[in-house]
DNA sequence: TGTACATCAGTGAACGCGCGTTCACTGATGTAC
DNA sequence: TGTACATCAGTGAACGCGCGTTCACTGATGTAC
């Protein structure tokens, strides 16, 4: 291994290593992170980590993309373990994978589908680690379709079906609009349920988390028309 | 009047004032409010403020509990417009109650249904006015199922129907178990969808948001049972 | 109706902190010949 | 293999801000007799 390419791996791990501090700060500070306690952390002044980052923003940045990319692979490990002629399973299993995930990185969770950070402004690297999930979910779809009968349900409204068919043609290509609908409510109906259990709605109301988000997803399954 | 009561009014506009400035500063700063900002923007010395509300902290509470209370009332307002025979105009209206009012007020919904603020612990005083939103739908699912035959569906795991009872005998008495969970279920799925397109998630997916979630709240309709 | 006293809104200074970012610098590590 | 030079991580001081909260105070307004 060259000089240069130890001064690189180096260069990598610390960069690695102020993104983690940076994730525990997330607890107590949220979105307003501060750059001074990240440095403070790991014994170095603050503005050595301009080294690393040129600005707030920019870690910020690397750490939403990085909770996309954590959350997308969670959730695509957790369907991949499923039997591949059940959709049903897979959906579920792919549910469970963002709740999963979700509980236990919370912080990140709300960085990425929480309230937007004030003055911050997502770049378009942040894009395509965000369609993971989507991407999953329109495989899933795809299959089901292929596999099995899925009713049609009653057709979309003009203005809206061709709005949809962009998004279609990206994520589930073949897929019947309605269907792809109906995917599409099921999708944000899975993220309104993590989002309620972490952020506090369900407080004195539920108590069986798991088993409500459970019934939730398998409830969707069934609006989708998964057998 | 006596002079006491004047005394006690021009508190209590002041009052307002303060939490009307606030309002406008939760769009620059997010939850992370500063009481000096509102209070230069009021033309006041910072600690005049604590002569209205004892700390950061307590001024969150009342506009949070302002917020919970604006919603609540617009959502209330918008279905008692609908047909009262008609449960699922009604179910309609709350919806797009929902949607307009956080569409006028975007951070006062992200106050209330985004990420916690990091190190506040909202009181109980903030529970009633949050109860709005879920005791109007309960009212729409008791009517539906006294006046319509909305389906059972199968029925609930047995820990999670005992775990529901305690919610659906406050909210929806009367309504089976099976019919008020997909109730739940639609309630969360209607704030995931305020949430998603609020949050910016549907940015570069969905342009025709108002016919997308009219579509999602017609589809969640359908899945409770609504005729 | 007039006066002494109490209440209360708002002031201004201070305490003790915090922050992001820039800049000239040191000294170690790597590169080219 | 040895040496001169370039690269680069990290330092420390500074700039110019911000914040929540406390406290002794002034002066206007309200109350009781």
């Amino acid at each position: 291994m060259t000089a240069a390419s130890v001064r690189a791996r180096v260069r990598a791990e610390m960069t690695e290593e102020i993104k983690a501090a940076a994730r525990r700060h997330l607890a107590a500070d949220g979105a307003n992170l501060s750059l001074r306690a990240v440095a403070r952390d790991l014994g170095m002044v603050s503005s050595a980590v301009y080294r690393y980052f040129a600005s707030r923003d920019d870690l910020l940045t690397a750490l939403i993309i990085d909770s996309y990319n954590a959350l997308g692979e969670a959730a695509e490990a957790a369907e991949a373990s499923a039997d591949r002629a059940d959709v049903t399973a897979r959906w579920l299993a792919t549910c469970h994978g963002v709740r999963g995930w979700a509980l236990r990185h919370p912080h990140e969770y709300a960085l990425i589908y929480g309230s937007p950070v004030p003055g911050y402004q997502a770049p378009q690297d942040t894009v395509p680690p965000a369609t993971r999930i989507p991407l999953l979910i329109g495989g899933i779809l795809r299959d089901a379709v292929a596999t099995t009968a899925v009713p049609a349900g009653d057709p979309l409204p003009e203005r809206l079906r061709a709005d949809l068919t962009g998004v279609r043609d990206l994520a589930a290509p073949g897929v019947p609009e309605e269907i792809f609908a109906r995917g599409m409510t099921a999708w944000i109906q899975l993220f309104g349920a993590v989002s309620f259990e972490l952020f506090g709605q369900l407080n004195n109301t539920v108590v069986e988390r798991e088993a409500f988000f459970d019934h939730q997803m398998r409830t969707m399954a069934r609006l989708i028309g998964l057998p």
